[in-house]
DNA sequence: TCAAATATAGGCAAATTTGCTTACAAATAA
DNA sequence: TTATTTGTAAGCAAATTTGCCTATATTTGA
């Protein structure tokens, strides 16, 4: 199966996401713990090692209190 | 497991992605072309049945000629 | 009306994400 | 230095997405 994974872009998305976060001045499990996900799981979408979806943006945004579309201000 | 699915954020998501892509005159199966993807997929995220990715996300967003963050703009 | 174009639906296998866990590295503070 | 906080890493099972396919419904145009 050819899987669509754009490598550059989920880069971009996962620094922007620690960017807004530090701006925030919250840690990776604050914000974990905020989202109720896995601090594994923050840590692996700010890395840009996996190509996470519409909803955990969604939930992330929320939870740093940012429109999700700031999320993709990249 | 405790997936994370917002359906109401990926229903907004998927009209938004018809709205731009009816007002660029383009079909689903000539989207999905350009996107080199199936055409049941665009329709399934359209309709908001799935929690799409980033990268099907900015894929969408280029072919469409808009940014990214665009298609959050809901 | 009829044909063509467009969109929806669903099944299956493969690939990926996610939750959960444990362990370790790196930075920070005392 | 030592302890604490913070972030990275990796493996496993379950859930989901995606590609591929076929079939059907719906809309549009002649």
């Amino acid at each position: 199966m050819r899987y669509l994974r754009d490598e550059k872009f989920i880069k971009l998305v996962g620094k922007r996401v620690r960017q807004v976060r530090l701006m925030k001045n919250i840690s990776q499990a604050q914000l974990a713990a905020d989202c109720d996900v896995e601090i594994s799981q923050i840590s692996r979408i700010e890395r840009g090692v996996i190509n996470t979806s519409l909803s955990q943006i969604n939930n992330i945004a929320r939870n740093l209190k940012v429109h999700p579309k700031d999320l993709l201000d990249v």
